[in-house]
DNA sequence: TTTAATGCAAACAGTTTGCACAAAA
DNA sequence: TTTTGTGCAAACTGTTTGCATTAAA
């Protein structure tokens, strides 16, 4: 589900200039980072951010991805999504959305007008600090990883990232 | 933040006949982990779990309470939540209802009646799967990680969970 | 040319797993 | 008494960090 040419430009170019902004270097790798993530609507976890950056930049590490999305995501500029346990996701699109996620695979996807873009925090509730975002997941079995037909509803199935997600290839493979 | 004893006696009954009926068996340490998230509300993380049964039976493993609280989140009788990346927290409440979670220190507190629980996956919407739940969550920094007189925003601090969340004592003495 | 970022290696945290022993049913 | 669960140890995954080198500004 890749991100329109112009969609892709407009991203690349807020960050980029976010990223001087905060004072921080805009080197080769971190633009590449900011492209990968830019370009794709998949909320990549860090390895596939990494395999995808490593094609156009073969010596980057796997650090330098991970030191990136935090920095970018510390400043608000992406969002880390995903559920608890599982690897962090990252989502470039800060406009007001809310996602479907997969509990087996970890899938995430957007869902968009769903009408609850107007999901503010609503007066007189005590909240224990100062809210800066809203999400709203809807969680769920995503349908490959419940097939037609296949056994249903096998719930205490170990949590395994599955390749369908974010088209791996195949093994892990180890990157040092 | 406690539970009453009479919602606590509820949802222990509740998830060791859960429990029975799923066939799984219900042993001594298994009941003492249920007693355990049953009465909080304070979402807390394995570690945390394990250290307050280790109270009560001393020789209960880490490992253990990691399987119970999986086996239970697998039926669905107990919510994984909590960010990405950081440790998953687990909440035994499962009517609906909202968190706050502080993007510093991992902190969930519920939100009750904010006029959400109505919230339905809304008619039309092509969603890749199963919607099981719907999650709404709040993020922010809550009132201990950005205190009155401290400096505000800082947006980039690594997040580390802080002590005040589950009265964690000091240092995370190792277990074996 | 100074200061921050990278790559490397190693540590670290959270979580899972194989196996022999213990204990529910 | 059979079968499942436990505790132990060890692995494994995701992530962070210290440090010398490299490269933005």
């Amino acid at each position: 589900m890749p991100v329109s040419p112009t969609e892709t430009t407009r991203r690349v170019e807020s960050l980029t200039g976010a990223l001087r902004e905060s004072g921080l270097r805009l080197t080769h790798q971190r633009l590449q980072v900011v492209r990968e993530i830019a370009g794709t609507d998949e909320h990549p976890d860090v390895e596939t951010v990494y395999r995808g950056v490593r094609e156009r930049v073969p010596t980057i590490s796997l650090d330098t991805v991970y030191r990136t999305l935090g920095a970018l995501a510390g400043l608000g500029l992406v969002l880390r999504v995903g559920a608890a346990g599982g690897p962090a996701r990252y989502d470039a699109n800060t406009s007001r959305h809310q996602h479907f996620v997969c509990t087996r695979c970890g899938l995430v996807r957007d869902l968009e007008s769903v009408g609850l873009d107007s999901l503010g925090l609503p007066e007189g509730v005590p909240v224990p600090g100062t809210v800066e975002s809203v999400e709203v997941q809807f969680k769920g079995v995503c349908a490959q990883c419940s097939p037609p037909g296949a056994a249903p509803a096998q719930r205490d199935e170990p949590h395994r990232p599955a390749d369908h997600v974010s088209g791996a290839s195949q093994g892990k493979e180890r990157h040092r």
